[in-house]
DNA sequence: ACCTGAACACCGTTCAAGT
DNA sequence: ACCTGAACACCGTTCAAGT
């Protein structure tokens, strides 16, 4: 319908393409906010969830479809941006959750620490995927890495003594090296530790258990 | 020096604060992206790096720092923003960096896997630091919830049957035992992941192995 | 009742004109 | 030479006035 090419997704951008005024558009989404995780959605349906039911190792077929969602994300980096701070419920997300939850259980991981496992991994992974999106887009970004090359090679010895210890390691290996490593650790994290054993609740206030969540 | 209370860091709010225009702060800052940046280093200066010396086990002291670094954050919801697209340099990042290495060297982590963990721990906390600091400021985050609450309990059982039969376990918990598990995770996974080998490079590429970093 | 033009209150950045 | 007022090109959101 409106997928057309976006770059910058905007209300008055959208609203213009659309022949009318920005005021139009608060009829469809209550903000902008709104309208962010309404083309975010759109756009997750391009995750290749392809090899959640293909054969092989589950976890190269869980960093299969990660792969993928941040290869997304990275193509709007606006979007991706806003990924971070939304709390997405479109259908779109709940199947990128549903193939997470599924290779998890596929690989052993119980229920509960799998509900947990999904969260931290979308967060990795969209966290890369909106900071290489910025990166990718700020034609600055070799500047601020020389920046920062040079802080570590000339950071001070008295003060800064593991840093200049570690070196050129600090900035060694690819974007996708790392996240692949990233990946594993997660997984071999998730595989190695057990959710804490909830608080013990008096059966009164069993039904509210759900926490604070802030 | 311009430490006061800003809640709003704009490149115009900070110049009428000094009773000038705003083109005046293009003399210190060549755009908005490094006066956060400079903002965001002034703030980590109150970030309590006090556990590093502390006696006691290095696990629980890495999880005090990290906590005061998102308590920090959260206080001040677009520059924790900023923190997550920026690359850091300025010297209390650099503090915050030594201290992170420091402990994870102290608990027998190797030099190089170190040096990719402190990313990765970071890019998790300031992920969680700024998601949080954006729901606390938004209030409209209660509806948020509701919709996602809704959007599970609802959810199409052929479509998605793994998250019917995980349910309230994907909504459980408070954002403080998340994270406690997350950093366990991230712990339990990094001692237990090496890094990969370094793919095989002639002599002659050997100053040029930093990689992309794209 | 529904839609929207125009206005409001902001942004970051640039550049010519001042001192 | 250095600094900056004013202008430019954008934002998101609201609201009164139209149909």
């Amino acid at each position: 319908m409106r997928s057309e090419g976006l770059e910058k997704v905007t209300l008055r951008r959208l609203a213009t393409e659309l022949d009318t005024g920005p005021a139009s558009l608060y009829v469809y989404f209550r903000n902008v906010a709104d309208l962010h995780a309404a083309v975010l959605d759109e756009l997750l349906a391009s995750v290749d969830l392809g090899p959640v039911g293909a054969p092989g190792d589950w976890r190269e077929r869980l960093e299969a479809v990660l792969s993928s969602y941040v290869g997304v994300l990275m193509q709007y980096p606006p979007l991706a941006r806003s990924a971070l701070l939304t709390r997405p419920s479109g259908p779109c997300y709940l199947d990128l959750v549903e193939a997470l939850v599924t290779l998890l259980r596929e690989g052993g991981v119980e229920a509960d620490r799998a509900a947990w496992a999904v969260d931290l991994l979308m967060q990795v992974a969209t966290a890369t995927g909106a900071e290489q999106a910025t990166r990718r887009e700020n034609p600055r970004d070799g500047d601020e890495w020389d920046v920062l090359v040079a802080a570590i090679e000339n950071a001070d010895v008295g003060r800064y003594p593991q840093i200049r210890d570690l070196g050129q390691l600090l900035l060694s290996g690819t974007g996708t090296t790392r996240m692949r490593w990233a990946l594993s650790v997660l997984l071999n994290g998730i595989l190695a530790t057990a959710l804490p054993v909830p608080a013990p609740a008096s059966p009164s206030e069993i039904n509210t258990s759900e926490g604070e969540r802030s």
